[in-house]
DNA sequence: GGATTATCTTGACAGTCGTCAAGACAGTGG
DNA sequence: CCACTGTCTTGACGACTGTCAAGATAATCC
């Protein structure tokens, strides 16, 4: 037997070769959990989704819960820039909203399974307290991500936020949701109406123009 | 054996003595869901939890879905009239955003493990066909429940709604969310944000006032 | 009261689950 | 070549799941 899960610590031989099997098995673990949902994902199902048999998910995971959470902060990791070229590319406000409506509609379409993974896990945290910390860091770095792409466009607009970050990040969450809802639900149309609906309110999280 | 579950119709013997059992078997099953969640909560768990033993959820239910289907629509046939007293009652539109926080405040307090099941029971009806019409349909109450509150709210404060029904709702059931996520992760002070946010964000539904 | 129905309990079924241990295999260092 | 360690597979375990059927109990009707 080789040396535990988890336990195991840079400094010894293979030094990342670990690391990197483990975010080999969380991209398949994604791609299962994505599908089936955080319960119905069993190990077995994710090891066969993958080019390895089911024991040995314990060899590079404490348990599930260890395989899921590095699973979906490794995706996170990811998404979390998303919308970085947005803030980054936009000359001006409308510019900016039309580039923020387009990504989010193209992630409602192309990452619909991630984004009701990442649904499904957030609910799960109110009743697992395993899943709480991470959840509660991942939704943080969401709403700086989110942030990022109001605070600049209150710059570009010449106009001062008039809501807390925390505030901003609900409510364009609220319609992700009901848009993720919606497209989950078959509706073709959701994206569409997500990026009308993002249109409308982000003018209402800046101070009113004056007179 | 006795007639099958849900096949059963009025027109014989006990009428309601039926849906009674129902409805009371549906209370038990919420008592554990909300305790439990969806996944989790086992048939036996739920039934060990009522005055009957596990074998009988089969005679008056289909299965887990129809159970679970029965009970969330029960509970939200309920809740759905919670905001009903502060349409009703409140002469201002001060008052009304007074009454409107406390009941926010009241709910996240007093209900939570409901609402959690909820958002659970959403998400998981993106992986579950068999929920989907169901959720979609309690959600849409929902909103109409939401929009009879900001409806009313603008017609006290004599300007008109400058949202649609589906979008306030998003937006309230955003922050409602995170106060519950807030909640169920220990802050004390989740409700009392909640209250301040939902105060912050209700007049930019309006149409700007007239300068 | 007896017969018939409705209701409920008990026990079992076929699966599935997370977890773990024993051993096979590969690669490396002596 | 041997020993050793890291890696992976296989098979098993106990527990739990939804579902169902057979029989016990209670209620109802003739």
């Amino acid at each position: 037997m080789g040396t535990p899960n988890t336990t195991r610590r840079r400094g010894v031989r293979p030094v990342d070769k670990f690391d990197a099997r483990r975010d080999q098995l969380a991209e398949s673990a994604l791609k299962t959990l994505g599908e089936l949902g955080y319960a119905r994902a069993s190990l077995r199902e994710i090891a066969n989704n993958s080019a390895f048999s089911h024991g040995v998910v314990h060899y590079y995971f404490e348990d599930k819960l260890d395989l899921v959470i590095h699973s979906v902060r490794y995706y996170k990791a990811r998404c979390v820039t998303r919308y970085d070229s947005v803030v980054a590319d936009s000359a001006t406000a409308g510019d900016l909203l039309d580039a923020f409506g387009a990504k989010l509609a193209q992630t409602i379409r192309d990452e619909a399974p991630m984004h009701r993974l990442w649904y499904d896990l957030r609910a799960q945290s109110m009743f697992e307290e395993g899943l709480r910390d991470a959840v509660t860091m991942i939704d943080k770095t969401l709403e700086e991500m989110i942030w990022r792409v109001v605070s600049r466009y209150a710059q570009l607009e010449g106009r001062p936020a008039a809501l807390e970050p925390s505030v901003a990040y609900a409510m364009l969450d609220g319609l992700f949701q009901q848009a993720l809802l919606a497209h989950a639900g078959g509706s073709p149309v959701a994206e569409g109406v997500l990026v009308a609906q993002v249109r409308t309110v982000m003018p209402l999280m800046l101070a009113p123009a004056a007179a």
